[in-house]
DNA sequence: CTGAAAGCGCTTACAG
DNA sequence: CTGAAAGCGCTTACAG
């Protein structure tokens, strides 16, 4: 059926060793390249990877593993990704949890019958708990979410000073009474939450929290537990843009003005927190560069194994927009 | 450093033969198998794929080839194609081309080097066209965009049907001045806008029609065209979600008002065409069932590959929003 | 620079 | 049911 490496070399009345280096970096004749070059287009050969791997011990693949790749933060942060193995001739193994612990497992383990070189994650609560009773045979740089401390290489945003970044400025604007609704399955959401707390306690304020799945629906029943709760807050706070956008739509549902009636901001600008009207104050984080951050992480640890563990933390950018405009904001009791 | 099979027969007693059996489906005696889970546990023996594909001569991997994951409409269609190659027992290569023929090329070649089992694939015009020279050395099912014709098996959506529901709900709506914005880099754009005119012209109307990247600022410059032109439209249809997205944008920043001074319509539901002022009206495509119907198509041909081609349309619906409200419309002259 | 040979880690006829 | 042996398609020391 398919050419293999016999067939070309025969093809080319050289022997298979030859073909193999001729294809790869060994030291050939040009004249014997060319006849072998020559022979793979009559031939229509195509190396078989599944040997080569084999044979070579090198995949030369790096799995990534994501939450959900039809979030645009991933998306983004995959395409960094990709780009980067790209330069360094590295193929990716793209993998989508949908934020299940079992598919997860299910892939961490397809990664290790894989062999891949290293491996990108972002795991939930479930699995950074489980990597820190069972850690990973390979080579792993942690994305988005802490895992185990001090065991993995990770490349985060700061959390803490983001969730500081949207108090700070939902209380210039002048609120005091600023709830937030967190993601429950993501380290995110518990480090998210405890920035907002810190940052409320700072300003002497008291801290209004919510856990919830990340989905729109979940969002809805977090802003009925918040507005039937005693002090109805000024502004909410969604650490995630499932949430955001689940909030948005119960707010909307409920006939609350925003930001009148009640301010909202959230976590990461996707495009369409900027088509809405009106348009909602964001924390933008740096997408390609978490991505090559990581792969460089990634390369590090694989050149140096030993070298001690890295944690890279970037910063977010507020993008305010009206959703948090003072002047619409009702006066404060 | 990482056990084999060999290290799990010795630890087990047994010959690799065996274990083989015991983790597959060959004839083992109960006995011998709970031995060698318990060493397979011992050793923490993974198998390595690369070896069994190799021996195997089958790799259990579908390849995907889309052009852009970060589009809701590909991410939905992937998740589709993902569950059911992981209830068949498949794993999924997913790779981003970004529109780029020449990625297009590279992920192609890698495929044939994978020696996947079978591919997904929604090519680009350019590959479309090269598909018709050089056909693909594999089983591959086409998705969302044509292909030569006659030569691979193939989901669409219904196209034509798509094109003519929106310009007869704008018809009926009271326009008559009708423009479209059309994607150039796909057989889609192409077909959405083919069946466009046949819809205007079966109305009597006239087509005014626009090619574009499917980029948002290549959406400003057709709006730009299209108003500069001599009969101002009264509506425009944008034949992807990004040109709409596009040409929402460029609307407003034209101080237009939607759909009093230029209705707008489009395709594919995303979540933020149902969240901006006024929601617009689109055509929402079956995501789950083009990527089911790709894989049942793709299974039945890896069952029996000389069976007829096979061309499955599928209708999508119209998503009747603010957008094409016509009591707000500007009276007709 | 080139070829013959070994072997990567599996699976699978082939005997028993 | 079980084991010994062959071989999938490559790459890579080892000689020359």
């Amino acid at each position: 059926m398919t050419a293999s490496i016999k067939d070309v070399a025969k093809a080319a009345g050289v022997s298979p060793a030859t073909v193999s280096r001729a294809l790869g970096k060994g030291p050939v004749s040009e004249a014997l390249r060319a006849q072998v070059l020559e022979a793979v287009r009559a031939t229509g050969y195509r190396p078989n990877l599944a040997a080569r791997r084999l044979r070579s011990q090198e995949t030369g693949t790096v799995g990534l593993v994501v939450a959900d790749i039809g979030n645009p933060f991933f998306t983004g942060v995959a395409r960094a990704v990709e780009e980067a193995a790209y330069q360094a001739g590295l193929r990716v193994i793209l993998c989508n949890t949908d934020e299940d612990p079992e598919r997860e497992a299910i892939y961490l383990r397809l990664m290790q019958e894989e062999r891949v070189t290293g491996l990108i994650l972002a795991p939930t609560l479930v699995t950074a708990e489980r990597l820190a009773r069972q850690p990973l045979a390979m080579p792993v740089v942690l994305i988005d979410r802490p895992g185990p401390p001090g065991r993995y290489d990770s490349v985060l945003l700061d959390n803490a000073a983001a969730s500081a970044a949207l108090v700070d400025h939902l209380v210039a604007q002048g609120c005091r009474r600023i709830a937030g609704v967190f993601g429950r399955t993501s380290g995110t959401g518990v480090e998210r939450a405890a920035g907002y707390r810190a940052a409320m306690a700072r300003h002497g304020l008291d801290a209004r929290e919510e856990f919830a799945l990340p989905q729109v629906a979940a969002a809805e029943a977090a802003l009925a537990a918040l507005l039937a709760g005693p002090a109805r807050p000024e502004a909410v706070i969604a650490s995630n843009s499932l949430l955001l956008m689940g909030l948005l739509q119960a707010i909307r549902a409920a006939g609350l003005r925003i930001p009148e009636d009640l301010a909202l901001a959230g976590f990461d600008n996707e495009s369409w927190t900027g088509l809405v009207e009106p348009g909602l104050t964001v924390i933008e984080q740096p997408l390609q560069e978490i991505g090559r951050v990581a792969m460089s992480l990634l390369f590090d640890r694989l050149r140096t194994p030993e070298a001690p563990v890295r944690k890279v933390m970037l910063g977010g950018r507020c993008v305010v927009r009206g959703s948090t405009a003072r002047r619409a904001m009702a006066a404060l009791p």
